[in-house]
DNA sequence: GCCAACGTTGGC
DNA sequence: GCCAACGTTGGC
C-alpha cells in the first residue's frame, strides 16, 4: 500500500465537500500536470492512503485523510465544453488525462498546517514542504503518513 | 495583492 | 532541441 498527499483548494473542493458527497466518494478531477497524472494513472492502488492538503488558504495544511476507492480511468471532463477543466486539446479516443475516485475516512480536528509541518524535523524532506513545489499529487511514506495523521488526531 | 518558482508553449 | 515568454501556483 502506498501513501500520497493530494492538494486541493478548498474554495474549490474541500475535505468537507468530499464527506458530504454521496457515498463521501467523489473523482478528483482536473489535474492537468502530467507528473501528476502519472502518479494516479499508474501508481494509484485501491486501498492507498491520501493525505488532503488544503492549499491557498488560512491557514494551508493537511485536513484530513482520504483513500482511493477506484484506480484510473480517463478524465472525462477533458472533454466537456461545459467544464471548466475542458481541454479542447483533447480526444475522447485517446484519452489524456486520467483520475481516480477518492473515498473520505477522517477529518483532522484541527488542520495541521504547514508551519507545523515544517517544525518537524522528520518531515524534513517531503516534497509539499520544498520551496516552489508545485505539484499537486505528491507520495510520502508511510512514517510521514503516520505523524502526520497523529498529529492531527 | 505580490512575486518567486515552476511547467508549458512556440518560434527559431 | 533550445530557451524566452507566458500563465499558473500558492505561501506570504
Amino acid at each position: 500500500m502506498k501513501y500520497w498527499l493530494m492538494k486541493t483548494e478548498p474554495d474549490v473542493f474541500s475535505i468537507d465537500d468530499l464527506k458530504n458527497h454521496p457515498q463521501k466518494t467523489s473523482p478528483w478531477e482536473g489535474v492537468r500536470n502530467y507528473q501528476a497524472r502519472n502518479f494516479m494513472r499508474d501508481e494509484m492502488k485501491k486501498g492507498d492512503k491520501v493525505l488532503i492538503y488544503h492549499s491557498n488558504c488560512k491557514p494551508p495544511g493537511v485536513a484530513g485523510i482520504a483513500e482511493v476507492c477506484k484506480e484510473s480511468y480517463p478524465d472525462h471532463f477533458a472533454w466537456d465544453k461545459k467544464s471548466k477543466y475542458y481541454d479542447a486539446k483533447c480526444d475522447p479516443q485517446n484519452p489524456r488525462w486520467f483520475m481516480v475516485d477518492v473515498k473520505f475516512k477522517k477529518m483532522f480536528k484541527s488542520t495541521v498546517s504547514l508551519s507545523e509541518l515544517k517544525e518537524v524535523k522528520a518531515l524534513e524532506s517531503m516534497l509539499i514542504l520544498r520551496k516552489g513545489n508545485r505539484l499537486s499529487i505528491t507520495p510520502v511514506t508511510k512514517k510521514e503518513f503516520e505523524i502526520i495523521e497523529k498529529m492531527g488526531d
